[in-house]
DNA sequence: GCTTCCTGAGATAGCGCTGTCTTTCGCGGC
DNA sequence: GCCGCGAAAGACAGCGCTATCTCAGGAAGC
C-alpha cells in the first residue's frame, strides 16, 4: 500500500471557510469527545481568526478593541476556557506557580499558603503545592517534577536546598523566591525575618525578667528552629553569671502532648531551670497545660516562651508569651515579589525583612 | 517562495539513523530552549522508537521487558521527566486530581488534604487544591476552571453544589467523590459520616448528664453545622420536660475569641442554660478559656461540648468533650475510592460511613 | 503621487507527546 | 513447506493552542 501523502492545504484559505474543526478529513479519534469549545470554534463564532481570538483573550495590545470585545463576548457566551495543556505546550510555559512547604499539618505554613493563594489566584495563576516533609531530598524530587510543568515561578521555604536542587533551579531560569529566612546573597530573592534575632530577643526578654537558668527546647529541629536556638545562645553567652542554656532537642514532630512530656523531663533533670524557650507554640502550650495539671506555677516557678503566636496562645491561662511571626505577610510579600519577577522586574533587591514581634503575656 | 514539502521518510528507517531531533530542517524557534530532554531524544539514546519509549515509561504491557528496561535506564540517566502538557494534550486527560475545600484556614480540612496527598502523590497524581470559601458560586467557578485541566478525578466537600456545577460535572464524565457528608442517592460516591447523627449524639450525652436547658451555638453556619444542629434539636424535641434548644448562630468565621464572646452573650441572655453544644472546637475552647477567666465553673455551672476534637481539646483544663471526626480517614478513603473509579471500577457503591466518636471528657 | 514605515490581522508551523492503524516477524497447524 | 495468526514495534497524524513570519492597508514624508 502506498504511503498516504498529506493533502497540502491551500495557501491563504481563510479559517472560516474550512470545515469546522481543524482535522482534515481523517476520521481517526472521535472528533473531540469533550464538549468544551475550542479556540477555533470560538473564533469562528466571533468572526475572527483563531490567532486574533487568542490574542484578544490574552490581552495582547495589538488587537482592535471592537474585535477584542466581540471575542470576549463570544467566550462568555460559550463559557470558553482555554485548554491549559495546549497553551503550555505551545508557549513553553504554564500559568502555574510551584510552592514547596515542609509540612502541611503545621498551621504556620497554612497561613502562608493561604496568603499566597490570595495573591496568585486572582492573577489567573495556578498554585501547585508540594510538601517536602522537611527533607531536602524530597524537595529535590519535587522540584524536578514541578519543573516539568514549566511553572512561571517557584516559592521555596528556607534556604537549605541540595546542590542538585540549586543547579536545577538555576538551569531552568525560572524566578524563585525564598520564604521564612533572609539570604545575604545578592540576586537571591528572599522574604522573611531573622530567625536568629528572634531567638536573641527571647533571651533578652527572659534575662530582663530576672531569669538566669534557661533552656531551649525543640522538636524536629528544622534549620529555622536551629537558628532561633543559636540566637538564644548567643545572647546568653554574652552575659556574665548566666550559664549556657540547657539544649533539649528531640527528632519527633512537635505536638502539644510532646510539649508536656519534654517540660516534665526537663524540670526533672534540671530542677533549677527558671525559664524555657520552646521552639514553637505547640510545645509551649503543652508545657503550660501540663504545668497547670501538676500545679507548677507559671511564671512563678518557671517562665515559658513560645514561638509563632498561634491563635490560642493569647487565650490560655496563663496567656502564652510568644514571638508573633508575619506568616501571612511572608506569603503575600513573597508571592508579590515573584509576580514582579515573572513580569520581568529583575532588579536585584535585598532580602525583605518583615520583622517579628515579641508579645509579652502572662507566662513570663 | 515555494512551499517546503516535508521530506517523505524512508520506510523503516530506524530512529537511530535519523537526524537527532525530530524537527525537519526548519529553524523557526530556537530549538528547545529548555534543557530538558524530549521523549525522542530519550528514545534515540535507548535505541528504540519514541512510541516504544512512551509505552515503556507508562508501563504498557506489550513492550519487551528488555527494551523497557533499556528505556527506564536511559530515562534515569537523563533525569527524563515527561512533559505533562504534551501528555495531557495528546491523551486528552491529565494526571491531576482537583480537590475543592471550603477553607484552608480550618485545620479540619488540612488533615483531610494531607491524607489525600498521601494517597494520590505516590500514584503520580498531581493534586490541584481549590478553596471555595464556603461559596457554591465560587465552587462553580473553580470547577469550570479545573475541568479545563482535564483532571482524572474530582473530590468535593459537601453535597451542596449549584445546578450548573452538577451539570458541568455530569457532562464531563469525570469521576467525582463527595466528602464529609453521606449521599443517599445511588451512583453518587460519598465518604463521610452522619453530621445529623453526631448532633443527636451530643444531645443524648448532655441529657444523660442531667442537663435540661441546652443551646446550640454556631458561627458561619455551613450545611454540615446546620445538620448537626438539626440532629441536636431532633433528639431534644423527643424529650418531655426539655424545651427546644436556644439556637445562636452568627455569620462571622469562627475563632477562639468569638467563642468566648458568644459564651458570655448566651449566658447573659439565658442565665439558666446548663449545657452548650458548640458547632466546633474553636468556639468551645474559647468558651472554656473565657469561663476560666470569669470563674464560671465548667461543667458545674454549664457543660460544654465541641466538635472535631482538635489536638488541643484533650489538653485543656477542663479537657473538652468533643466529637472526634475521621477527617484524615475521610480524605484517605475518598482518594482511594476516586482512584478505584478512575481505574474503571464503576460499581455503584453506597456511601461510605466512617462514623464518629463522642469523646467524653471533663467539660461535660 | 509615490515610497516608506508602521500597525493590525492572518498563514504557517510546530510544541512533545499518545491513539490508532499498519507492518513485521515468529510460531504453530495442516 | 506454506499459510494464517497473534504479539510487538513502528508510522502517522494530530491534540489545541501560540511564536513567528508574512502580508495588507493606511499614515506619514518627500
Amino acid at each position: 500500500m502506498p504511503l498516504s501523502v498529506p493533502a497540502i492545504k491551500r495557501k491563504n484559505a481563510p479559517m472560516s471557510q474550512r470545515s469546522s474543526s481543524g482535522s482534515s478529513g481523517n476520521p481517526s479519534r472521535g472528533s473531540r469527545a469533550s464538549g468544551r469549545p475550542t479556540l477555533a470554534e470560538l473564533a469562528q463564532i466571533a468572526g475572527v481568526s483563531p490567532i486574533t481570538a487568542s490574542r484578544a483573550l490574552r490581552g495582547v495590545a495589538s488587537v482592535d478593541p471592537d474585535l477584542a470585545k466581540r471575542v470576549r463576548e463570544a467566550a462568555a457566551a460559550l463559557n470558553y476556557v482555554a485548554n491549559p495543556a495546549a497553551r503550555t505546550l505551545a508557549s513553553a510555559h504554564s500559568d502555574a506557580v510551584a510552592v514547596l512547604i515542609p509540612s502541611l499539618s503545621n498551621l504556620l505554613f497554612i497561613d502562608t499558603l493561604e496568603a499566597i493563594h490570595d495573591v496568585l489566584m486572582p492573577r489567573g495563576l495556578e498554585v501547585l503545592i508540594g510538601n517536602f516533609h522537611y527533607s531536602p531530598e524530597e524537595e529535590e524530587k519535587l522540584v524536578r517534577n514541578y519543573l516539568a510543568y514549566q511553572p512561571r515561578g517557584i516559592l521555596l521555604t528556607g534556604l537549605e536546598q541540595t546542590p542538585a536542587t540549586r543547579s536545577l533551579l538555576k538551569a531552568s531560569g525560572i524566578p524563585v523566591v525564598y520564604m521564612m529566612e533572609l539570604s545575604r546573597e545578592m540576586g537571591v530573592h528572599s522574604v522573611g525575618f531573622s530567625q536568629e534575632e528572634s531567638g536573641a530577643a527571647v533571651a533578652r526578654h527572659l534575662l530582663a525578667r530576672g531569669r538566669r537558668h534557661l533552656a531551649y527546647v525543640a522538636a524536629q529541629l528544622d534549620p529555622r528552629a536551629l537558628e532561633r536556638g543559636l540566637g538564644f545562645q548567643r545572647v546568653l553567652a554574652g552575659e556574665r553569671e548566666v550559664r549556657p542554656p540547657v539544649w533539649l532537642s528531640v527528632p519527633e514532630p512537635s505536638s502539644v502532648a510532646l510539649g508536656g512530656e519534654l517540660f516534665v523531663r526537663l524540670l526533672e533533670a534540671y530542677p533549677d531551670i527558671d525559664g524555657i524557650f520552646f521552639c514553637n507554640d505547640d510545645l509551649a502550650q503543652g508545657a503550660i497545660f501540663e504545668a497547670t495539671r501538676r500545679q507548677v506555677p507559671i511564671p512563678g516557678r518557671v517562665a515559658v516562651v513560645g514561638f509563632n503566636d498561634l491563635p490560642l496562645s493569647a487565650h490560655m491561662a496563663p496567656r502564652l508569651t510568644s514571638i508573633r511571626t508575619p506568616r501571612a505577610k511572608v506569603g503575600e510579600a513573597a508571592a508579590r515579589r515573584l509576580v514582579a519577577l515573572m513580569e520581568g522586574d529583575c532588579r536585584a533587591e535585598p532580602a525583605i525583612d518583615l520583622g517579628f514581634e515579641l508579645v509579652e503575656r502572662e507566662s513570663s
